[in-house]
DNA sequence: TGGTTCTTTCAAAAACTTCTGAAATCTCCT
DNA sequence: AGGAGATTTCAGAAGTTTTTGAAAGAACCA
């Protein structure tokens, strides 16, 4: 492989870990993700180790939590008894899963939480604090549910719809169009 | 105050501290924003250290930050030399907010440095295995900047337009209604 | 079954983040 | 200018998260 194409993998390794910091992902965990999207192929664990230089157990969590994410994928290859890991290629079905992962784990319970503490206050109907505050619980529930009904529409098989217009909305928001229009299918 | 709505408020302020952390933004910041915004009146700095058991110094800091992110305004009192605290209150605008900041620190200048790997690759065109990197390269690319061109749409001035949008595509999703529909001006 | 190879687990260590509190700085008043 | 009160700063302390590495556990084979 191209000396240059490696040190461009290394280069989006550590901006994708950089990035999963800022959004709570753990940067080792980012990056073993980013190492199996880039290079495209399959990866045992040594060869994420090495090349990322963490330890064993570091691999083997990082690479587990992306099982569950839904972001990379077991591989077995025949005549060898190692695990092989491959990182999803469809940029689309990648970030369907973050979405869906996210939406699954923070949100869903967030909500669970509001519409109990909603019922502290419901009907104790006495007082401007009261009202004023129910307002405003009702208004965060009705926002969050909100968001929660579009990243399931985004998340949902029948999200190529959602794909389409998100595609055409962010295209005609006034910026650069540097690259030919590629083709996609996972 | 009625204490139910005082146990509602710690428990909102909990909850939303326990989602910052989960996206990466500090508790006691989240918090601090949780409080301003349930409590729906002007604090000071000592009024926020006292309910969140924080020190000045913590106070300050988040306060600052809050400020800088936009969710948070000053609010003088007459005839009272301290500073006082305000939640913005319009829940649209507060997301809005949070959207065109973590676009403009995180993600242009990812989309900043994947333009730079990008060059790193281009052109040097022999071989499967520089092409098959720059196309999964490209999709990132393409994918991240819809998404900035959609955030910049529901960000702008004209975002009403896709607020109406998503608050009708979110509806739609076969999820409960049970709360009335309350109308809300920022 | 015993040996080999690979994977997972987890307690302790390291690394990193956040908080504290007292001192320095600022602001406004007389 | 002097002083009272409010705010900011920052080095060190406290707390939290992540990593390590060695041991335990699986899976496979002959």
């Amino acid at each position: 492989m191209p000396e240059h194409v490696h040190e461009a993998q290394d280069r989006f390794v550590a901006v994708w870990g950089q990035m999963g910091t800022a959004w709570g992902i753990s940067r080792t965990m980012a990056e073993v993700h980013a190492l199996l999207f880039i290079t495209g192929e399959p990866l045992c664990t040594d060869d994420v180790m090495q090349r990322l230089g963490i330890s064993r157990g570091s691999a083997s969590m990082s690479l587990r939590a992306l099982l569950d994410w839904g972001v990379v994928y077991r591989v077995h290859k025949r005549g060898d008894r190692k695990e092989y890991f491959e990182g999803e290629q469809d940029v689309w079905a990648m970030f369907r899963a973050i979405v869906r992962e996210r939406m699954k784990r923070e949100v869903d319970p967030l909500l669970v939480s509001l519409h109990e503490i909603r019922e502290m206050t419901e009907g104790i109907g006495k007082g401007e604090a009261v009202s004023s505050h129910n307002a405003r619980l009702a208004d965060i529930l009705e926002f969050l549910e909100m968001a929660d009904g579009v990243s399931r529409r985004f998340v949902s098989p029948q999200g190529k719809g959602l794909q389409v217009a998100a595609t055409l909305l962010g295209k005609v928001s006034g910026r650069r169009s540097s690259d030919g229009g590629r083709e996609e299918g996972s």
